[in-house]
DNA sequence: AGCACGATTAACT
DNA sequence: GTTAATCGTGCTC
């Protein structure tokens, strides 16, 4: 069994939207300690460069966004709400700022050190969100900036099913309330309807 | 130097 | 449905 291929920066270098959609049904996998942790992709938002106002990038170009501004192919992490790492592919060419935030994975391996970083959690609830895709996977701010498109940095996203445009539904994203229209409303919130039904044993 | 707030989660009522 | 936890970031003074 020969595992299907590593997702190349050609992939990442694209509108983030497009790569956003395309994003779902893909692996997400992290390697650490020689062990395979890794789900499929079933929930991601897009954001979209400094005239997004819900995009980190709206500020500019500072310390924090730097990552975004790079090429497509990188992973952008960050902190938030004082507790909490965000996982994020970037997306596009070096110079504009745009990135895919990874909200929800249907886990596959590794099913052991996830149930261990989230102990006493019903499985359902492993990692349906952003911040429980990090603690799933042990991410944190050392893997800002990293490559997503080798295996060196130990995460990475494979190739996998497509999702089918019959299982996907587009929604305003969430947790951006107090920003103005029409960004708050923008569908660039992507979703796997029954992730479970669809990747279900691989 | 100080302040308000956030691309969230979990534990409440 | 509501709310506390908790701190980096970016903005204002």
């Amino acid at each position: 069994m020969t595992l299907p291929p590593i997702l190349a920066e050609s992939f990442y270098r694209r509108p983030v939207l497009q790569v956003a959609r395309d994003l779902l049904g893909k692996r997400l996998v992290r390697l650490a300690d020689g062990q395979r942790i890794s789900g499929v992709i079933v929930e991601s938002e897009a954001y979209d460069g400094e005239s997004d106002l819900a995009c980190h990038a709206r500020a500019g170009r500072t310390p924090r966004t730097a990552v975004m501004y790079g090429p497509g192919g990188r992973a952008y992490v960050y902190f938030t709400y004082g507790m909490h790492w965000l996982l994020n592919c970037v997306t596009g060419d070096e110079g504009y700022p745009a990135a895919v935030l990874l909200r929800a994975i249907y886990p596959l391996e590794g099913l052991e050190q996830i149930s261990s970083r989230r102990a006493g959690r019903k499985t359902a609830e492993w990692c349906n969100g952003p911040a429980k895709v990090c603690q799933a996977l042990a991410l944190n701010g050392l893997f800002n900036g990293q490559s997503l498109c080798e295996t060196q940095s130990g995460l990475w996203i494979e190739d996998g099913r497509p999702a089918a445009d019959e299982a996907v539904s587009a929604t305003a994203r969430i947790g951006i309330g107090n920003v103005p229209e029409p960004w708050r409303s923008m569908p660039w919130r992507f979703l796997v309807d029954s992730p479970e039904k669809l990747f279900a044993k691989g």
